[in-house]
DNA sequence: TTACGTATGTTATAACGTACCATATTATAA
DNA sequence: TTATAATATGGTACGTTATAACATACGTAA
């Protein structure tokens, strides 16, 4: 759970050849195109991948986007000290956006309170459209 | 698209049985604890309850939360002409609380749209632990 | 009747994720 | 040094979630 060090070279192998293929991504992939790209390196079974994302995930150097099933590298340098991470996702070329926000969990955070309810983590993933492809369309 | 009336007896056979399924859990269920119910009224493969399900999610009678992938039953009956449906979800017993807040997706709106997003729909899910959770523990 | 839209039934399969067991490596303590 | 614990790895098999594709039935409007 604690994060290895400041560089990537404290990760194992198998880490940081699943975050070097999200980075080249810079889009988000599922798990089992993660294990499509890396069959080349020796990669062969889903958990491989999966022991990886978590791993990255407890470290916080990338996000799982539920509501797509998919990962995507941490966009924001200091999303370990936020907890107000959203994600705007563009459903005509899965761009991603990482938002933050501090006011925004706080306000989030203050209705779940008045419910009575105490906030572990949140997801917050905005489906829509990109100005790119606004203009494409 | 369009809701078929205000009443329940529009609705097709099977969405009725799935909507009264979800109706009587009052907690999320997955769609195949939802076929396993309901396999006595001779409801038998997965489309047909993944069918259901999308019809009433179109109807606005029931909400999908993409982070537990289960399906629960709209709470609040406004939730139609709301945009700003969020979930605060009990990780302990399950129980989800339906919160609205019109100045909340406001306020997400307009930092996708600083950014050039044109939003469509959101997922904005909070896991915790509800009250009754929290004096157990 | 024909044609169309919609709901249904059904099979098979795709896509996503994990339990479990074994082995290897690394770190720490006795 | 040996013992031990913790962590990483490799792998099979399986469980869970979701959809493609094809066929049938039914109402209704031209």
């Amino acid at each position: 759970m604690t994060r290895p060090a400041d560089s990537d070279t404290e990760l194992t192998r198998n880490q940081s050849l699943v975050l070097n293929t999200l980075l080249t991504a810079a889009k988000p992939l599922s798990a089992y195109s993660i294990l499509d790209e890396l069959r080349s390196t020796g990669m062969k079974a889903p958990p491989q991948v999966y022991r990886a994302l978590d791993k990255l995930i407890d470290f916080k150097l990338i996000h799982k986007l539920e509501s797509i099933n998919s990962y995507i590298v941490c966009q924001n340098s200091n999303c370990d000290s936020s907890n107000a991470t959203s994600f705007a996702i563009c459903d005509g070329c899965n761009l991603v956006l990482e938002m933050v926000d501090d006011d925004f969990e706080a306000k989030i955070h203050a209705l779940a309170y008045s419910a009575g309810f105490s906030p572990d983590h949140s997801t917050i993933e905005l489906h829509g459209t990109c100005l790119g492809c606004l203009h494409l369309g």
